[in-house]
RNA sequence: GCUCCGAUCGUCUAGCUGGCCCAGGACGUGAGAUUUUCAUUCUCAAAAUCGCGGGUUCGAAUCCCGCUCGGAGUACCA
């Protein structure tokens, strides 16, 4: 039996986190409490020049919208902590020196303007540099130099790297949890920097560390990191802690919508939807790229699109629960290929999670909107115009628009509904729709008797033109739900004050002609 | 270029231990039903010769090989 599952979601500090990074937080987190297991936020802020202020209260509170909690971090504390790796800057040195004095790593002096003209001299012959095997005996390391000269460039403060030294004809395999075995050869790998000149080390080295050390279990990263596994299984090793070293998943990549390549930041805003789960204001820029919070996507149905992109419950069902996700999540299930987001399905997924919504919570998404609108209603009665009207809406956004006729009269008709439906004499039924109003009980049943079958069907009139006729002064439009409803809802006076209206101003332009 | 990963309807995918698959579901699309209208809802339909070519086998989407295409990586970035 392994050890208790404990997983990180490793993020790095450098601008928003995007809908990629969402869903490895995700599977993280699913596996994790799935096996009853710790999930860990570690922040990777190792380069110090791609740091983005607010990137990190970005990553704590976009992940916290959608539910994705977290037991250790960098915001809630815990046992393994420091979480942030700059504040762990200090234990990194000793590691490096750990592997220098092993043999499996050596010091390195080339400028990175020398680095630089190598490649260029290599790219003019159509080759590229890699600092490998071949490679470093012909460049100023720890390998090359004299052991006194190295000691009198570190005591002289000269900057350095330390790179680590790929042992020759080794053929490394990696097992990965989705895709088996992998394995490269050594030869291939180029000595990775592990620790740079400014003090702090790079990824592969941090990252490491910290997984060892804070007894990561299971790495479920995105594919982007399958070339450099053989690194980090090599450092496991160097290490000597190869038998607790955690098992690898790497997810497979989230795709363009269009063409080909891997999703990026711009796709959103040029594609019509949002890569980013919350707004984010570039504070260099003062760009907005829109997220899906602020788009009205509901944070269920984010997880539930971003839970289906690559991963499949075996069943057909899609509709499923954070509770749901968690029970029946597993890395069998990954898809090994990239995943394209689609915009249709996305939106059908938030219009089924409107539908779940209660009464009072759509409403409460609409006060904004109302308030906007200058209108002031009565909080039960906005509570059931949204209940008769968010099955038919794919975003909170869309309410004003499909419901504004239930809170103030109409300012103006459709011309075409006008001329297809305002036939001649229908100011006269109009003015019969008011009578009855006025001389029939208010009740729905009542006004269908004398309206409906009384008057229309009685006396073998056109249903279509009077009833949309009717609708027309009351909504503007040929819209909306069961014409007895509306009316029912809105009220006697308001109806027939509408209506007055419309025969008043519609009435008389068709006269006219 | 080199290395690695991948390849089923337009999209997400089921299919994993070969026969129940001339390939199932969902989104989208089309048609119809319901309704006084729009939307919802419901029904039906079209849609993948399983990237291509070879094998193995009585039998392959499923196993093997080659090819092609796509993706990722190739930084003192993560």
């Amino acid at each position: 039996m392994n050890d208790k599952v404990r997983v990180r979601f490793a993020p790095s500090p450098t601008g928003p986190l995007h809908i990629g990074g969402v869903r490895t937080a995700l599977y993280n987190y699913l596996f994790a409490r799935q096996n009853g297991g710790t999930m860990i936020l570690r922040i990777e802020d190792t380069d110090q020049t791609r740091f983005v202020p607010g990137a990190e209260q970005y990553i704590i509170e976009a992940l916290t919208w959608l539910g994705i909690e977290f037991d250790e971090g960098v915001h809630v504390g815990g046992p393994y902590g420091p979480y942030r790796q700059s504040d762990r800057k200090s234990m990194y040195r000793q590691y490096a020196e750990q592997l220098l004095r092993d043999g499996y790593a050596y010091y390195a002096f080339d400028r990175p303007e020398a680095l630089e003209s190598k490649r260029k001299e290599y790219e003019a012959q159509k080759k590229t540099f890699q600092y490998d095997c071949t490679s470093r005996g012909s460049m100023e390391n720890s390998l090359t130099l004299p052991a006194d000269e190295v000691q009198r460039r570190l005591d002289a403060g000269e900057p350095y790297v330390v790179r680590f030294k790929f042992p020759e004809n080794l053929d490394i395999t990696v097992h990965d949890l989705i895709r088996g075995d992998v394995t490269m050869s050594s030869n291939l790998l180029d000595d990775k920097v592990l620790f740079k000149s400014d003090g702090m080390p790079t990824y592969h080295l941090a990252n490491i560390v910290d997984d060892h050390t804070m007894a990561v279990s299971h790495v479920i990263r995105g594919e982007e990191w399958l070339p450099s596994a053989p690194l980090h299984v090599m450092l496991y090793k160097a290490f000597g802690w190869e038998s607790t070293m955690p098992q690898f998943a790497h997810l497979p990549l989230l795709l363009k919508p269009e063409g080909n390549g891997k999703l990026s930041k711009r796709d959103g805003d040029r594609l019509g939807f949002p890569v980013f789960p919350l707004d984010w204001h570039d504070p260099k820029t003062g760009e907005l790229s829109s997220g899906y919070r602020e788009q009205g996507y509901l944070p269920e149905a984010v997880v539930n699109i971003l839970a289906l992109l690559g991963w499949n419950p075996g069943t057909e069902q899609e509709i499923l629960s954070m509770d749901e996700l968690i029970k029946l999540f597993s890395i069998e299930h990954i898809s090994k290929s990239g995943a394209k987001f689609n915009v249709e399905k996305a939106k059908w997924f938030n219009h089924e999670y409107m539908q779940k919504l209660s009464d009072e919570a759509v409403a409460e998404m609409f006060q904004p909107q109302l308030k906007a609108h200058g209108i002031e209603a009565e909080h039960d009665y906005v509570v059931k115009v949204c209940g008769m009207m968010k099955e038919r809406i794919t975003f909170p956004s869309e309410l004003w628009d499909t419901c504004c006729y239930f809170f103030k009269a109409p300012d103006s008709y459709d011309p075409a509904a006008i001329k297809k439906r305002w036939k001649p004499g229908m100011t006269t039924h109009m003015a019969k729709v008011i009578e009855i109003l006025n001389t029939v009980p208010f009740e729905y049943d009542a006004i269908h008797k004398a309206l409906l079958d009384d008057y229309i069907v009685g006396n073998q009139l056109n249903m279509g033109q009077i009833m949309n006729s009717f609708r027309l002064a009351v909504v503007g439009k040929t819209v909306g739900p069961d014409m007895l409803t509306l009316v029912m809802t809105i009220g006697r006076d308001e109806t027939i004050s509408r209506v007055q209206r419309a025969i008043d101003t519609i009435g008389e332009m068709k006269d006219v002609q």
